[in-house]
DNA sequence: TACATTAGCGTAAAATATACGATAATTAAG
DNA sequence: CTTAATTATCGTATATTTTACGCTAATGTA
């Protein structure tokens, strides 16, 4: 006979991403737990279960703000781990010991974050004692949070294409070349600087503030801003009658 | 003090579209029970409770194969809804006393699927006492089942121009006409013949059957089938480097 | 003062999307 | 048997977008 399952935890992790100006970043945390079988310095990505009337976002934006210290950054749900298998009996015993919580299964709703690299939240986050590392460079993470980062960077990779999640990632002004390095550091290819500008001024996304780049060895460049409300009017504008569009496969 | 949450039960629901040459329909199910208070005929999204050591995607499989017969049918995940208050105080009762479970949550994950509506299925899920409806007619289902179907059909509208999911809601063989309308009913904008023949033919993932319709009355059409192996290559020589792409915000 | 470096402008060619003309094959209607 | 109605299928010209790449400008450094 089938039972049903009623007593899942639930929690949410977070795989916060932040730009560097060149790399991109995610935020881990180190483990502060161990026993003999288990190592003690892996790194995972910030979590927590859900408290009792909480929506899933919600836990989500408290984690952010306990690890970043940070409201109202750009959250978004990717996907869910549930294998029943996904934390081994050593793991659970974790869990459930770090959470003082009794369960046999704990599903876990994946989110990602885009954060503003500014000095005061690097500062805090060194403070938790967490750290901001080269995407990249992570080969390993605690339980299964590795698939979990790697399905929210294919998430954002798509997202840098369709939606204007790039200008989450960079100061309130930046530069061409700032904006064109995220976009080569997220999707990995190589853009012409003067075909890159071109797309980006077609779109009229961006205002130009008239202020420069001071102390550069080079031409300095103009800073922009993100225009967010001609964006949405283009994107209003689109999407009438008559046509087939971009799909390309 | 906060109180972590062990006792969510964790439901799925899954939004089944079909094709049936002109309109786009929804799988939707009678409920069964009802109470003095609760309206006895409305619809709801065919879906499940977890059963133990079971994944989501276990679960959302085992629906599907309840309630149209057929196994292997294009499924994926779309959100999760855990909204504390998504199911009211009545509702609540219901799903405990329907599922035989006593829990104060219920959280649910939405899945998209989608089918080739055959004469098979149609008699299987009518069997069942589901109905096949107009997703354009759809303005009520019980709980919160209309916003699950209305994110899955918003996925479905993303994934139709991105990836070729068309080919899953239609019959192996199919003609130039059948997949436009297809285009036309889930993304609602008109198309121009000439121009989505020779969009779609270049990019040679239709196979010609050199077989054509019968008795209508006009030219018939020939029939093709998707070339999922053509597709896959054009795939992968795509992402190569040098190139900007088609965001288009 | 020359040089290395990146910003910023421009132009031509290639590829893609759009608008629409014309003919072909079938059944239905007269 | 002829004509009409309907949809398939091919084609062509124009507009738009993408790509490749040449050139000059402004800054700090050697």
């Amino acid at each position: 006979m089938t039972t049903v399952e009623t007593s899942s935890a639930i929690s949410v992790d977070c795989a916060v991403f932040g730009f560097d100006g060149t790399k991109l970043k995610a935020l881990l945390i180190k483990r502060k737990y161990t026993t003999d079988d288990l190592s003690a310095d892996d790194l995972k990505l910030p979590g927590s279960m859900i408290l009792e009337n909480e929506t899933l976002q919600g836990a989500a934006s408290r984690v952010l703000e306990e690890s970043t210290g940070l409201r109202d950054i750009f959250l978004k749900q990717t996907s869910i781990f549930s294998d029943p298998d996904r934390v081994s009996d050593k793991e659970m015993d974790w869990i459930c010991r770090y959470h003082g919580i009794k369960t046999r299964r704990v599903v876990t709703v994946g989110y990602y974050a885009l954060v503003k690299l500014t000095d005061g939240i690097i500062n805090y986050t060194l403070k938790m004692g967490a750290r901001w590392v080269d995407v990249d460079d992570i080969c390993h993470l605690a339980m299964d949070h590795l698939d979990i980062l790697s399905d929210a960077l294919s998430v954002l990779r798509k997202e840098m294409i369709y939606s204007p999640v790039a200008f989450e990632l960079l100061p309130k002004r930046f530069t061409m070349r700032q904006l064109q390095n995220l976009f080569i550091a997220v999707l990995g290819v190589e853009i012409d600087d003067r075909n890159f500008r071109k797309k980006i001024f077609s779109t009229g996304i961006l205002k130009p503030t008239g202020e420069k780049e001071k102390n550069v060895s080079h031409k300095p460049a103009e800073y922009y801003t993100f225009n967010r409300s001609e964006f949405r009017k283009l994107e209003n504008s689109r999407n009438k009658l008559g046509f087939i569009g971009n799909w390309s496969y």
